[in-house]
DNA sequence: TAATAAAGTTAGGTTAATCTAACAAATAAA
DNA sequence: TTTATTTGTTAGATTAACCTAACTTTATTA
């Protein structure tokens, strides 16, 4: 049996791992996303470690070993099968989800988490359009490119954010965009990259910066050339 | 914002408050419910009374503060409209809901608890037949007598269990009871008060120790004569 | 490649929640 | 009303998760 913090200790490696994409992870990285001091997680990884949920040297890089990840990746399951509940069913807006979700998480009952599965029809994608692992541990890998990839002329399909802060979320929403929204590209400044798009018949501009945190799919996009494959191996 | 072992103390110092009907409470019972030494019980007493939780003095009787009570029965709220949505929306059997209950009732988010009590449309009972208190912490008072006390030839309905372990709750199951059914007496034996009973069109026998754990209403139930009643005051 | 910067570790300390063992107070019983 | 029993408290330790400050390795760059 895992502790909350040990199994955000799994969490934060599992999420390195992804945003990496190599399986390699810093003391450093992983004190930042779980604001504590990196001499705490020296500390933590000394436990978690003994527990077999890691394997590093010391002044090594740290790497989940299996069962690490098998934890992890329920963590995650846990979260996001969470947030689409809360999104879905309770009314929870895109940006609230997240730090209820942080709290369920949590929550032990293999029974609690099967049936919340069934009840919101085994989801495949969270509200952010994240991936969410199945009962096996089994993640969909998805082949996303920007908002700022997408050619002028073209349409493209909302799927998920690259930015989870609030602060970007609810300027996305702002903007009137969220998940599963058609977007056509009208056009592209040469000087910044200023966008004109236009979502549910509505036009706006949008700078680069945001574009490119704008996860879309479209028509002609071709795997492994213009899409950025979000890494998510499972052994 | 307080601890969830600090949300344990004030829930365990209320259900003690509601089984005495006086509103004290002593360090060996509140020990005892919360599966700790006294020991542990008189230091926490001491924060709790600094936070002005509870009101005591040293070998004297404890008693929640008004914030106290008021956040006793906001944990006790969250837990059964938890056990409410687990038996009603899950598919949970009546006896496995407290576990999950115990973890689900520290989630803190104001806007959770107001869904969960819309979606569940305003509860005014758990599955136990507990009332739930409302959003203003108020509880309604349920005047209950229990099966032992209906008379040979009446029938009653069940509403609630006054044993709450998962072994009697396992029990009762096999006996083919469960809230809300219809119970008629159909004989008492003089000699050790054994009932015969019809659920359902289904005869069994249970023993006096058995029917003084089941609660029931019935038409002939007088206020304050047969009928005893759960204190439960919210000032 | 030697100096500097960045990354990571260790030692020693804190707080919350628990324990055991010894003691003190209140209550019940002889 | 004195003794015995029950109840409650204090003192001193422990564990998990965190901290700061000082130190050590590894990486960078001049």
């Amino acid at each position: 049996m895992l502790s909350h913090t040990e199994e955000n200790y799994l969490k934060a490696l599992l999420k390195i791992t992804f945003k990496n994409g190599s399986s390699e992870a810093g003391t450093n990285e992983l004190a930042n996303l779980l604001v504590v001091k990196p001499a705490t997680v020296s500390d933590m990884l000394k436990k978690l470690k003994e527990k077999g949920l890691v394997e590093y040297e010391k002044y090594g890089k740290i790497t989940l070993t299996a069962e690490g990840k098998k934890n992890a990746i329920d963590v995650l399951r846990k979260h996001r099968l969470w947030e689409t509940f809360l999104y879905e069913k309770f009314e929870f807006s895109w940006d609230e989800v997240h730090e209820v979700a942080e709290q369920l998480e949590h929550i032990q009952s293999t029974k609690l988490i099967d049936k919340l599965d069934k009840f919101l029809d085994y989801p495949e994608f969270d509200p952010h359009g994240d991936p969410i692992p199945n009962k096996k541990g089994e993640i969909k890998v998805q082949f996303k490119k920007t908002l700022s990839d997408v050619e002028v002329g073209n349409s493209c399909k909302m799927v998920a954010v690259k930015d989870n802060s609030s602060s970007f979320l609810q300027y996305v929403v702002k903007v009137g965009l969220g998940i599963n929204n058609e977007i056509s590209v009208l056009s592209k400044q040469e000087y910044d990259a200023l966008l004109v798009i236009e979502v549910n018949g509505v036009r706006s501009s949008v700078s680069q910066k945001f574009a490119e945190n704008i996860f879309v799919v479209c028509q002609n996009c071709i795997i492994g050339k213009t899409c950025s494959k979000i890494k998510c191996e499972i052994n």
